[in-house]
DNA sequence: GTCTATAGTGCGATAGAC
DNA sequence: GTCTATCGCACTATAGAC
């Protein structure tokens, strides 16, 4: 039985609650306030807001006024969720890594032979950015505004997803299913047309193409490409 | 005899003396500064330190203090060239565009059949943005900071380039070379593909791929999915 | 044609009341 | 746990000397 987007959509572990509230059990100690579904839901709304704003304007741009706004507390209550802005920036950043790395593993882990594992590794990573296609976005967009200290979160992030795939293509090649090529270029274009689906969220919107038709057309198209 | 990234790097047209002396010229009554090679030398600096700043830090990041540190002029003299830092982003923005759908244009248009004008749109757009990589960089990651009215330059840039590759598709479709495939996501993948390039800089630099070796990569990798 | 000095604005952050 | 009021700073833009 396949993996669909509608079953994934289900998974418990991706909820807005399950990981702002691990955050707040795993940082209790940083936090004045006590309270944890107050702390949690307005962890939930602060980071929300911030997605929904750094989408529209950039990060940069946002101001502490905006965010004070769309999320209906004062600037005060604002500073008892996050030290500064620089770090809200960089609790976004590493939290997102975090969820991305751990539902990969997850799902890939146990997957074989290389055929199959290459359409989980595919349809996981379309489905998660579908979950999540502000946080992908900003992501993306902001990684080069990260301090030099952490920005090797983010090209471990990038490396991490091409090894993935590199580490599939070589299992096929050595499988016999896929024939000898650039491994390495061809994970490339594989993480590019990835990200090209919540790059261009807009416009996969208006033409009303699904996360698992979108999936499923890179999959035929990469195949094409490297099978035998 | 097929085109070459060296031989293109040779093109008048993509110089920084040509486009920003043909700018001066159209624009002469809107500069206080007569003397042209002052003005264009200074155009092309404060152009290249507006890159080089916004590709470091973002262009909402970047202070007049720093492009007056960048370009040695002070910042006084820099409203000499732009009326305001928000009318100098739309400038590098517009400039892009013109230069983008221009060069473009030139190379293509005599081109014939499909199968050898996709290879040349595919080479052109790479080989362009090798030599502009920090302005096509600027284009794609600041287009979402432009003001609403001006957001259509972008969108139209990004639908010429790609109604560029579904009708390129659609005659090789008709021609019979190509296979009947979903045309506009091809083309889109495409894209994706040709933006990685100057989206991911550091990693290609890093790997030694050539402009020349990644177009014919893409060119295969393209032509193994289309082709009949 | 370029400079220095400064006006006016809006930011991130915090203190202290409730 | 949240609010209002405000401090100090850095920004864009400009005026006027050279």
């Amino acid at each position: 039985m396949e993996l669909t987007f509608e079953q994934f959509s289900k998974d418990p572990n991706i909820t807005m609650e399950y990981i702002w509230g691990n955050y707040f059990k795993k940082n209790r100690i940083f936090f004045k306030i006590k309270n944890e579904s107050v702390a949690v839901k307005n962890l939930i709304s602060i980071f929300n807001a911030t997605l929904k704003l750094s989408n529209e304007i950039g990060f940069q741009a946002m101001t502490l006024r905006n965010l004070s706004k769309e999320t209906d507390l004062s600037m005060g209550a604002l500073y008892n969720y996050f030290p500064s802005k620089e770090e809200l920036f960089k609790i976004i950043h590493i939290n997102g890594f975090n969820l991305i790395t751990n539902i990969i593993n997850n799902y890939i882990k146990t997957e074989t032979p290389p055929e199959q594992k290459m359409k989980t590794a595919i349809k996981i990573h379309i489905y998660l950015s579908e979950v999540e296609p502000l946080w992908f976005y900003f992501l993306y967009m902001e990684t080069k505004n990260l301090k030099r200290e952490d920005r090797k979160l983010s090209i471990g992030s990038e490396l991490f997803t091409e090894k993935l795939f590199t580490d599939i293509i070589s299992d096929g090649i050595q499988t016999g299913i896929y024939a000898e090529r650039n491994i390495l270029l061809t994970a490339s274009m594989i993480k590019a047309m990835l990200q090209d689906w919540y790059l261009k969220r807009w416009k996969y919107t208006k033409r009303k193409i699904s996360a698992d038709e979108y999936a499923s057309f890179i999959i035929e198209f990469i195949e094409s490409y490297i099978k035998i």
